[in-house]
DNA sequence: AATACGTGGTC
DNA sequence: TGACCAAGTAT
């Protein structure tokens, strides 16, 4: 080797990678054949779909998605509280909000066809830099410097970027830039996240499989384990609130979460407020025989933890109004946020 | 710039 | 088994 040539040369990467992208890539269900046209309408979706969100959680519910609402026409049309629930599990729910609107954008501002361009991609809701890239580069063969997390890890270990993360990215984003070929720039984002997903991992890098080893300055320096660097994680607080079971015949009361916010535009068993010591009975949905059951319900949420104690009761009254009354039977059809199915779930243990 | 925003897989 | 983390975006 030219002990004077750079490390990483630039010139070097992308090729590399690309062959070892023909031989090794996945096959996900998202991603077209080689040789096969990219559906704008499904790279966008699952590019969404896998933001914050692993292959393994995306991949049984892409297909399903696609069958009920196979384009942006039909995303357009579609009724938003059905989106929502479909979408449950899946956490981020703004994402779903904006699967919807951005469809409507296609619809009415763009004649119905994903405009192709990153700058305009930029504008449609719930597209920021990152899926901007992405789709532009996948969807329409355009080179656009796409950066993920997986981008960030393997460019940060090939150029032996030592700046902590988020300050980091900006030298990250000038050397991705550097190594993005003017061809196949969707194969060679892709290639990069095959990489950093399978190969250059986060805790303990397969670097003697790494098609990049030899261009890779961490690989030479000995402890690529440890890039990127990332600044420490603040503790989450832990608070309190009660659920509210309330029982009329073989229905229970659910409400629809304010549009915005945590868990914003799902549906929901009623709760009391969420504070930092246990609320016991407070702002119940309605006045009734309110037993508190003694199984709590622990839920983790990225910036905070919250323990929910079960409230119970029963009704004969319709209470219109103040939600839909859901058949308990049903209750998986509902759509429910992971958090509330617990709790159900923790009610019909004792029940069932 | 820093914070809000979910969940399930992984080791 | 409890961290840690993931194909980020909006404000």
């Amino acid at each position: 080797m030219d002990a004077t040539r750079s490390c990483p040369d630039p010139a070097h990467v992308a090729p590399a990678l690309l062959a070892w992208y023909d031989r090794h890539r996945r096959a996900l269900p998202w991603r077209a054949l080689p040789g096969e046209v990219a559906d704008p309408y499904r790279v966008w979706l699952s590019e969404v779909m896998l933001q914050q969100t692993t292959v393994a959680a995306v991949r049984p519910r892409f297909e399903g998605w696609v069958a009920r609402w196979p384009d942006f026409a039909s995303l357009a049309a579609a009724d938003e509280a059905e989106v929502m629930a479909a979408w449950a599990g899946l956490g981020y729910y703004a994402r779903a909000r904006n699967l919807v609107a951005a469809a409507k954008a296609v619809v009415a501002d763009h004649g119905g066809a994903f405009p192709a361009d990153e700058a305009t991609l930029r504008t449609l809701p719930g597209l920021g830099a990152y899926t901007a890239a992405a789709v532009a580069a996948i969807a329409f063969g355009s080179r656009a410097v796409v950066v993920d997390a997986n981008v960030e890890r393997v460019v940060a270990r090939l150029f032996a970027i030592g700046e902590a993360l988020p300050g980091a990215r900006v030298a990250i984003r000038a050397a991705a830039d550097r190594i993005t070929p003017d061809a196949r720039a969707g194969d060679f984002a892709q290639a990069m996240m095959d990489l950093g997903s399978g190969i250059c991992t986060v805790k303990t890098p397969s670097c003697l499989l790494c098609p990049l080893q030899d261009e890779c300055l961490a690989f030479r320096e000995g402890a690529p384990e440890r890039l990127p660097v990332k600044a420490a994680k603040k503790a989450r607080p832990q608070r309190y609130g009660t659920i509210f079971w309330l029982q009329r015949g073989g229905e229970v009361l659910l409400v629809r979460r304010p549009g915005k916010g945590l868990l914003g535009g799902m549906r929901a068993l009623p709760t009391g407020p969420w504070v930092d010591a246990v609320p016991g009975l407070a702002e119940p949905p309605v006045v009734a025989d309110w037993r508190l059951r003694n199984a709590t319900v622990a839920h983790g949420f990225t910036h905070f933890d919250i323990e929910l104690a079960l409230a119970v009761a029963t009704t004969d009254a319709h209470h219109d109004g103040m939600g839909e009354w859901w058949p308990i039977a049903d209750l998986d059809r509902a759509g429910l946020p992971t958090l509330f199915a617990k709790a159900a779930a923790a009610v019909m243990r004792r029940d069932g």
